[in-house]
DNA sequence: GTGTTTGCAAAGTGTTTGCAATTTA
DNA sequence: TAAATTGCAAACACTTTGCAAACAC
C-alpha cells in the first residue's frame, strides 16, 4: 500500500511538471505541489484559503501569498477559471469548460451543473458590445 | 424654473419619506437624500462609493459608513436588491423584481436586462436544497 | 550564472463596527 | 426623554505588492 500510494504520487507530480511545462510555468516545487492538488482527478472549487489550508494540512509550506499568485497565474494560463459568486472572496474552478454551477449559499459551497443550460431570451448587448460569456448561478438553500 | 425644481425637490423627499415610512425606516435627513436619489425615477445600479459620491456632489454631507449602512438597510426592508456580478465591489439595484443583468467588464457597469429570460436543463437541486435565485449575467466587452 | 519565483511583512481595498454625539418621535 | 441613527476612526477580511533570499535551468 506505501508503494502503491507513493507511486500514485510521483505520478501526479510529474503530471503535474508536463502541466505546468505545457503551461509555460516552471515547475517548482510550491506550483508542483499546488498543481498536484488541484489536478489529481475530480474537477474541483477551492479559494485561496480553502488550498493553503488543503496544502499546509498535508505538510507542505506554502505561503498564502504564493497561493494567489499561483491561482492567478494558473487561471491566466488556461488551467483554471475564476467563479463570482460571493462578494466576500473568490472561487476558482479546474473545470474551465463551458458550464454552470448550484451555489449553496448556507455553505459557500459551488457544485458543476453537468447538464448542458440552454438560456434563452438574451436580447442584442448594447451597441460596440460583444457577449464574452454567459453565467448562470442557481443559488440553492437548505430547506 | 428654480420653482418648479424646487418643487420637485420638495415632492421627492416627501415620497422618499412616505417610501421609508412604509419600509419601517425612520426618515432621517441622510436616509430621505439617498432615497431621494435612489428613487427618483428610472431604475438604477449603485455602488456604495458611487453613491457616497453622489450625494457628496450634491453638497450633501452623508459619511461613507452611513452610506454602506444605508444600503444594507434598504436592501433587508425590500427596497434594494444586491447584484453580486464583481469580486471588487458590491451593487445595488433599485429594480427588486425577478430580472437579469448585461454585465460591461470594461467599465464596470450593470445594464438591467427587460426582456423575460428563460433557463432551462437546471436539474435537480442536490438533496435537502430548494432552489433560492437563479442568476444570469451576461458579461459583454468592448469589441 | 542569470532570470524566475518565493515568502514575508507591509500596504491596499472595500467593508463593518464600537461608541460618543446627535437626531427623531 | 427614550430609543434610534449618525459619523468618525479603528478594526476587518481578503488580496496584492516590494524586495531580498532561494531556486530553476
Amino acid at each position: 500500500m506505501g508503494k502503491a500510494s507513493r507511486e500514485t504520487a510521483l505520478d501526479l507530480a510529474a503530471k503535474a511538471k508536463l502541466r505546468l511545462r505545457a503551461a509555460g510555468l516552471r515547475p517548482t516545487r510550491q506550483r508542483v505541489e499546488l498543481a498536484g492538488l488541484l489536478f489529481a482527478d475530480r474537477d474541483r472549487h477551492v479559494t485561496a484559503e480553502s488550498l493553503h489550508d488543503e496544502v499546509t494540512g498535508a505538510g507542505v509550506k506554502v505561503s498564502l501569498a504564493t497561493v494567489y499568485n499561483t491561482l492567478h497565474q494558473f487561471t491566466q494560463a488556461g488551467l483554471l477559471r475564476q467563479v463570482i459568486v460571493d462578494a466576500a472572496r473568490s472561487y476558482f474552478d479546474t473545470n474551465t469548460g463551458d458550464h454552470q454551477h448550484f451555489f449553496l449559499e448556507d455553505e459557500g459551497m459551488l457544485i458543476d451543473i453537468a447538464e448542458h443550460i440552454a438560456v434563452s431570451g438574451v436580447p442584442t448587448p448594447p451597441a460596440g458590445m460583444a457577449v464574452d460569456r454567459v453565467d448562470v448561478v442557481v443559488r440553492v438553500k437548505r430547506h
